[in-house]
DNA sequence: AACTCCAACAACCGCATCGTA
DNA sequence: GTACGATGCGGTTGTTGGAGT
């Protein structure tokens, strides 16, 4: 047995549309409409499988597709809607005029993500990475802990050393002038040059087993210092990391000043919940409809109360977003 | 100039869900 | 209620062009 193919994929053409196989498709969706993907390619000349004529007309030659940059507006709204409702790019595309399932998730995959990432958020949860860290600390026994944390440095290692590299991101070179300035000589300054992967790595695993075994830790939005400089119950200073270090162990100074220097403002919700009961209702209130009952992603309905998960960011949008009806 | 790397985007694949007989 | 074809969806892969070396 097996799964019925959707076309016999010896027949059919595969690979880049050509701009002929476009004004076919184009021309014939215009005079007989979307009725049947299956008969499309026949009836169109086509030599192409049906779905994917539907995926190119979907994604590619649809007239009310806007092409070209994401606006800001616009990845506020992919975070935003992304931190509730997760992966579905099909909802998330439907609050955005003129962008496909398709663009939201390689915009999210391709920038979005790293755009978190580097603000020391992760893109899964939404929530700091230390904070994730933190979490973990509280419901295992410290053994237990070390390891998931280098479990986890594992995962991020990549994002980790994609921003610290690539991107050149300028490692807090003022706390070092400072510091230098003022003759303290016990917190050197990182070296940009050599071996820089293998010491950062080595200084993440250090302060995430510290962060880990050290009871004072938590909660860590006790700890997090706007300054980004120095937290007394970190066995180390924030300032001994590279700026995005901080974002991953201490809490980036774009977190907690708000706007200082982060590209979105946004409230942080503490612990697993939302704490602010204006923010949590708020959020509601974008997401519920004016009746409150359900919204449309497309096809699907469903009840706003069955995706909601109260962990969650809070994204401040901008008022006129609000104004979004399906939001 | 040649090569490598990487980001961006298009397209494919397979599973899930829907609609209908 | 069930079977089956059609369609939708999300994950993944492939392709391309530009930047860097």
């Amino acid at each position: 047995m097996g799964r019925i193919p959707c076309c016999e994929k010896d027949n059919v053409k595969r690979g880049q549309w050509t701009p002929e196989e476009d004004n076919k498709l184009s021309s014939y969706i215009a005079q007989h409409g979307t009725r049947n993907w299956r008969l499309i390619p026949k009836n169109a000349g086509l030599q192409r499988c049906g779905k994917s004529c539907r995926l190119r007309w979907t994604n590619y030659l649809r007239p009310d597709l806007k092409h070209g940059q994401f606006s800001d507006t616009e990845e506020q709204t992919i975070v935003k809607l992304h931190s509730v409702v997760g992966n579905r790019w099909s909802l998330i595309a439907a609050q955005l005029t003129g962008r496909t399932d398709n663009d939201v998730k390689n915009h999210w995959n391709t920038k979005l993500k790293k755009k978190l990432s580097g603000m020391g958020i992760d893109p899964v949860t939404h929530k700091p990475f230390s904070h994730l860290m933190a979490e973990i600390a509280t419901t295992l026994a410290t053994p237990q802990v070390t390891h998931l944390a280098e479990a986890a440095l594992g995962c991020f290692k990549d994002e980790m050393l994609h921003l610290l590299t690539k991107k050149r991101i300028d490692f807090q070179l003022q706390h070092c002038n400072t510091n230098v300035a003022q003759g303290n000589t016990s917190s050197p300054c990182i070296s940009t040059k050599h071996d820089e992967n293998d010491d950062t790595i080595e200084k993440i695993k250090l302060g995430l087993s510290r962060a880990m075994q050290e009871p004072g830790m938590l909660p860590p939005n006790k700890i997090w210092d706007s300054t980004g400089v120095t937290s007394p119950n970190f066995a180390g200073t924030c300032s001994d990391f590279p700026s995005s270090v901080n974002a991953f162990l201490c809490c980036p100074s774009s977190l907690s000043n708000e706007g200082a220097l982060s590209p979105w403002n946004q409230s942080m919700c503490t612990g697993s919940t939302c704490t602010t009961g204006d923010q949590q209702g708020r959020l509601h209130e974008m997401l519920d409809n004016e009746d409150g009952e359900e919204f449309e992603g497309g096809k699907e309905i469903r009840k706003v109360s069955s995706i909601f998960n109260t962990d969650c960011v809070l994204w401040d949008m901008p008022s006129d977003d609000l104004m979004n009806p399906i939001i």
